[in-house]
DNA sequence: ATGATTCGTAAGACAGCACTAACGGTTAGC
DNA sequence: GCTAACCGTTAGTGCTGTCTTACGAATCAT
């Protein structure tokens, strides 16, 4: 699986992408994640490992604490995928007008 | 529900994945889109639905053909959303330092 | 050493998503 | 007007992913 992948699938869910968001602004613990989500400590627990094997987050452990803090280096490959499709997407986009509903001259090119 | 979450659940699945990446690289049909990937016509269809939704792509009508071609509006709010991510990712792994297995003094900070 | 706290893992139930098959609508061509 | 081609939609099915409960491991405090 390519690297952006997992990312991508990892950020997908609602959920788990609240428990990024609270590590993203300051390390965490599991349970103080957990004092901050609708589901339960294993749930997140188990978004934490999702994460952590998309690289978007590490683990420090401090005693029987495990502190997470975020990790660039599953975000870098997924930030080139995502500017890589602007670029092509704006210049594509381009090429073809932004009109879409209308079906005003109906030409055959293929 | 926020425009960047449909983009990033649209593109979490591979079919759809695969099936953009072809709108992107050029403008097609439904039935040229489902030639090129191993589901059925339909899948394709329903694929086709969600990216729209997502605004990741349009279509046009030209006769009897459904012309898919990629679309901006979805894209960006993702992409800030992602160099938001990046920016601030940046900043608290450079403050909390890149070590991660080792547990050397455990001080209670809370 | 013992008890308490924190965390990861396994097992099972449940929901959501993707897929196929069948149907109906629209357009081009004869 | 009739046939054929292209497409969207719906109903039904199978599967992947998420959640909870129960259990075991590791560490700190007494």
């Amino acid at each position: 699986m390519l690297s952006y992948e997992s990312s991508l699938q990892a950020l997908a869910d609602p959920t788990r992408r609240t428990i990024f968001e609270l590590v993203r602004s300051r390390p965490r613990s599991v349970a103080e994640l957990a004092a901050n989500v609708t589901v339960s400590r294993p749930a997140v627990s188990q978004h934490l490992g999702v994460l952590e094997r998309a690289r978007l987050v590490r683990h420090r452990k401090r005693g029987t604490r495990h502190v997470y803090h975020p990790d660039p280096a599953g975000l870098a490959p997924l930030r080139e995928y995502v500017e890589s499709l602007w670029d092509d997407v704006l210049t594509a986009f381009a090429a073809a007008g932004d009109e879409d509903g209308g079906n005003g001259d109906a030409r055959d090119e293929e």
